[in-house]
DNA sequence: GCGAGCAGAATGACACGTCATTCCGTGAGC
DNA sequence: GCTCACGGAATGACGTGTCATTCTGCTCGC
């Protein structure tokens, strides 16, 4: 192994440290001790490998986003040309990020909780991440008004911010129960009936 | 003014400074220098009145909590006897409610981003009161399950909780925007719809 | 092969800054 | 004069970040 590499190995493993401790306990009540202690390794070791607190937490937040976009790439909002085609994409999407959140609830608690609480200039970031699902999403809606297969009369880029919600409420919820995969299915269920058909009967 | 009642108006004063500027900067980058500064006093008075800084946290974001409270009382679930009455009684609580973000931005930020800030103990108490708010809305779907005007395979739960998600969602975007009432009419429109019709066309 | 020297990684004691909380002198009201 | 509320300086706890020291692995010369 050369030194690039030795020393790249040594930073993920702090970020995945971090990330954990983070995770775990809030970026405001974990200290670099904790982080040390979960490494197995000294306290001075971390800031030759992290300017401080603040660059590590920011890295892991930053990484598990890269994480959850990732899981929304390969759905391209333009394909769908019918009702059957985008209710099988949302289906896709909903379990490729619940499943996410199930497997990886690291990744979920910093996007999800941690994000937003390590200052104000990172909650507006945070923000800013959701409003760009949210028009991620609104694509999605005004390709389908464009082809006709979803009503015209709802502004697509209020359903794009209110699903987001939804997405958050179910993860929050996933990382909370003790069987997700059956909350997943009972949301996925559910979630799709009000989107596409909503509650009247 | 006898001696409670002058106390009283001083905790009061005390409260509201610094529900102002926890709102304002967040938990975290509050101090307590702040909020004697916002009030105007010295610094020290402030334990006279409180505790400690979790203490008046706790107490700002618990009266932010009845607050949001009250603007959904008296709305009883059991009493819409159709669609349309359960329809104008949603409108009515989401006017209710985004108006109450509209007008007392204090309260809507302490409650829906502040309260789960503070440390890990308030945030899951956060979390049981989104559920308590799941939980009564999900009696509304039941009602109208049981009456026949909404839709009996969707599960009231998961509704209820994915509505939260939405009303959040709504909420943090009429704490951004530079007009909020047109924003909640938008919300309110497409909101509906969604929720009653689904997308579908 | 062995030992010495070197470079860089690791460590943890310590310095420092911050801020929550306490304390005490002062002034106002009774 | 006494009591109590107040303001702001003082205090101490705590966490972050620094740096002197030690450790370890590698290379080179004998």
């Amino acid at each position: 192994m050369t030194a690039p590499d030795a020393a790249d190995l040594k930073r993920d493993q702090i970020l995945a440290a971090a990330s954990r401790v983070i995770a775990e306990r809030g970026y405001h009540a974990t200290n670099i001790a904790d982080i040390a202690r979960e490494l197995g390794a000294g306290h001075g070791t971390f800031y030759r490998y992290f300017k401080n607190k603040h660059d590590i937490a920011v890295q892991a937040v930053d990484r598990a986003m890269r994480r959850i976009a990732e899981a929304l790439a390969d759905e391209p909002p333009e394909v769908a040309t019918s009702l059957d085609e985008y209710r099988a994409q949302v289906t896709r999407i909903a379990h490729r990020l619940f499943d996410l959140v199930i497997a990886e609830p690291v990744v979920a608690r910093l996007f999800f909780f941690e994000a937003a609480a390590i200052n104000r200039e990172r909650a507006e970031r945070f923000h800013a991440a959701l409003d760009d699902l949210g028009s991620f999403t609104a694509a999605y809606i005004r390709n389908g008004q464009r082809r006709g297969f979803l009503r015209a009369e709802v502004d697509p880029e209020v359903i794009g911010l209110a699903l987001n919600g939804v997405i958050l409420a179910g993860a929050a919820r996933m990382l909370r129960v003790s069987d997700p995969a059956a909350e997943r299915d009972r949301w996925v269920d559910s979630v799709l009936t009000l989107m596409f058909h909503g509650l009247a009967s």
